[in-house]
DNA sequence: TATGAATGAGATTTCATTCAT
DNA sequence: CATGAATGAAATCTCATTCAT
C-alpha cells in the first residue's frame, strides 16, 4: 500500500542536475567569464561529463541564459523581504548595510558585469535584463510610494527609483575598481544621500 | 654602402600605426567584445595584415591593456577641462550633460564593462583600473577641495567624491538595462542630488 | 518455484519488436541517410527507448544490415508475382509501369544509393548486395529462359538480364537527376527497348 | 627588364592548394564516404593542416560541393571529344568501350552513388546535379541530332538521349552489384542495344 | 616594414553505446 | 522487457600566434 512517488520523482531528479551545472557554472563564470569557462572545465566542476550537459541545456548559451534569468530574479526575492514592514523609510535606512555589502562583493559584481557586458551586445540577454529591471522597478515604486509622507507623481516616483538603483549599482563598480574603499565613511553618505532623495 | 635610416628615425609613423590599431580595437571591442574579436577581424578593421599588428603588440592581451590604459586616461583629459574655472560648483553643475550622456552612452558603456568584467579575473588589468581610480579620484578631490564653501576633511572629501563617482557608474548600468531612461527627469534628479552632496 | 515461461514462448512479440525498429529505420535512412540518422532519432522514431533497440540489435551497423536484407529480398517477391504467367513476355511488357514506376520513386532510389554507397566500401554490405544480385539474377533468368521462342545459351541468357537489370537501375539514377523526366515517352522507349532485347 | 609575374602568381599558388585538397577529398570520399572522411584525415591526406583547409573552404560542405561539381563538370569534358567526327554514329559505337569501362570502374561508382546518395536529400548538391544532367543531356542531343539520317523530334531525341544515359548509369550499379560482370558479352549486348536505339 | 600562409591546440557539439534501475 | 541517464571519443570549426618571403 506503500504510494508510488509518481512521475513527479523523475524530474526532481532531473532538476537537482540542472541546478548542478547551474551551480558549477555560476562559480566558474564569474571566475573565468562566460567565454573563458569551457564546456570542459564546466564538466570538471559539476562532475558531469560534458556530453550530458547537453542532456539538461540545449548549448553553452542556454546554460548562460539560465544563469542570468537565475542571477536577476534572485534580486526579486531580497527586495520582497522589504515588505510587510511598519515604518518602511526607516526600515529601508536600518537595513541598508545589506545591499550595500551585496553591492560591494566582488564576486557578485564579477558575474553581473559579465551579464552587463554580454546585453551590451547578445539581444537575447538584453532583453532579460530589461525585463528584470523594469520588475525590480516596479517592486521598489510600490514600496516607495507605500512609504512616501506625501503624494507623489509618477515621475518623481520614478526618478527616485531610478537614482536610488543607480547608487547601488554604481557601488558594483567600486567592487572592482577600489575595493579599498572606506567602508564606514560610505554607509554613512549613502544613508545620508539615500534619506535626502526619499524625503524630497 | 649607402646609409640606411636607422630604426629611431621614425617613431610617428610607428606611433601612427599603433593608433590605427587600438581605433579599431576600441570600435571592435565595443561591439564584439574582447573575446568576440579575432585578430583576423582586427586585422581587417585596422587595414593591416595580421602578422603585422604583432609587430606592434606582443600578444592581444597587450592590445586589450593598451586599449584599457587608453580608455581609463580619457578620463583624466575630461577632468582637466574643468579646471580654471572660477566658480567650481556652479560650473560643475552647468556643465553636468556632458559627463551624464557620456555614462548613459551605451557604446561606451559595454567597452567599460568589458574592462570591469577582465579586470575582475585580470589582476594585471585590475592593477590598471586600480592605479587610474586613484588618479581620478585625487583629480576631482582637488576640484571639490577648491571649490568646498568650507575646509573639508580628507574622509569628508573622499566620500563625497566616491559617492558622485558611484553616481555617474551607476548610470552607465542604466544605459544597458534601462536605455530608455526619462533623461529630462534624471537630469533634474542628478543635478539636485549632487547639489544637496556638495552643499552639504 | 513457479515456472517461468522460457523465453522462447515470445518470439512473434520480439519480431513485432525488430519489424517496428526496421519500418523506423527504412523511413529515417531514406530521409536522412545511414549517417545522419541517429540512435536518438531512430528511438524516437520508432518509440523505443534507446537502450531497448539494443535488446534487438546487437549495434547500428547491425541495423542497417538488416534494412539492406530485407529491402534487397524484397526486390526477390516482386520477381515472383510474375510466375504463373501463361504468356510470359506480353505479361512482363504489359506490367512493366510497376517496376519503372518503382525505380523512379525518389524514395527508394535514395535508399539504394545510401545502400550503394555503403557497399562500395563496407565488404559486408557488398557481400549481401551481391548475393542478392546473383538470386534475383537466378530468378529473372528463369523466367526469361521459360518465356522465350528460342533456346538461349547461358551467356546469351544473362547479357539479357543484366542488359535489362541495367536499364532499370539507370532509371533510378534519374530519379535523382532529372525527377522531371518525360514519363510517357520514357515509358514508350523503355517497352520498346526491352522487346527488342527480348526478341533477339 | 624581368617581367614580374604580377598578382596572378599569388592565385596560382592558392588554386594549386586547393586542387591539393580537392585530390585528396575526392580520394578519401570514394574510400570513406563524404562523412566517414573526417577533417583531420582529410588534413593529413593532403599534408595540409586542419585549420588552414579553413582558409581555403568554407567548410566541409564546401569542400563536398566542389568535388560533386568538378566530378560532374569533368564529364562534360569527355563528351566533347566526341564532336569532330565525320561519322558520328560509327564513331560512338567504335569508342564504346571507354565510357563502357569509366561507368563499370568501382572507383568511379563509389563516388557517384556518394554523390547520389546525398543529392537525394541535400537540395543544394541536387540543385548542381541536375544542372550538369541538363548541360549533359543538351550536348548529347546535339551530337544525336547532327549524326541522325533521319530528323528526329525533339520528344523523340530526349527519349533516345535519356535511354542511353539510363544504360550507362545503370552499368555504375553494376560496378558495385556485381564486378565479375561477363565484360566482352556486355559490350556486344550494350552496342548492339544503343545501334537498335540510335537506328531507331 | 609588411603580408598572409600555415599551424595546432582547444572550443563546442554530437553520438554510439552502456548500465543502473 | 523497458527506460533514459550517463559516458567519452570524435567531429567540425576557430583562433592566437609564427614564419618565410
Amino acid at each position: 500500500m506503500s504510494e508510488q512517488p509518481l512521475a513527479t520523482v523523475e524530474p526532481e531528479r532531473a532538476q537537482q542536475r540542472r541546478a548542478q551545472v547551474l551551480d558549477a557554472a555560476s562559480a566558474c563564470f564569474r571566475r573565468n567569464g562566460f567565454h573563458g569557462c569551457s564546456m570542459a572545465l564546466l564538466a570538471k566542476e559539476s562532475c558531469m561529463s560534458v556530453g550530458h550537459i547537453y542532456h539538461y541545456f540545449e548549448n553553452k548559451e542556454a546554460i548562460i541564459d539560465a544563469i542570468v534569468k537565475r542571477d536577476l530574479y534572485e534580486c526579486l526575492d531580497n527586495i520582497d523581504q522589504l515588505r510587510n514592514s511598519s515604518n518602511l523609510y526607516a526600515d529601508m535606512l536600518a537595513r541598508i548595510e545589506t545591499p550595500i555589502d551585496n553591492s560591494l562583493d566582488p564576486d557578485n559584481a564579477a558575474l553581473q558585469f559579465e551579464i552587463l557586458a554580454e546585453a551590451a551586445r547578445n539581444p537575447k540577454v538584453a532583453a532579460m535584463v530589461h525585463t528584470a529591471h523594469l520588475h525590480v522597478r516596479e517592486k521598489i515604486s510600490e514600496l516607495l510610494a507605500m512609504g512616501s509622507h506625501r503624494p507623489l507623481s509618477a515621475e518623481e516616483l520614478e526618478a527616485k527609483v531610478e537614482i536610488i538603483g543607480t547608487l547601488f549599482d554604481g557601488l558594483m563598480v567600486r567592487a572592482v575598481r577600489f575595493p579599498q574603499i572606506n567602508r564606514p565613511a560610505l554607509l554613512r553618505i549613502m544613508s545620508d544621500t539615500i534619506r535626502y532623495i526619499l524625503e524630497q
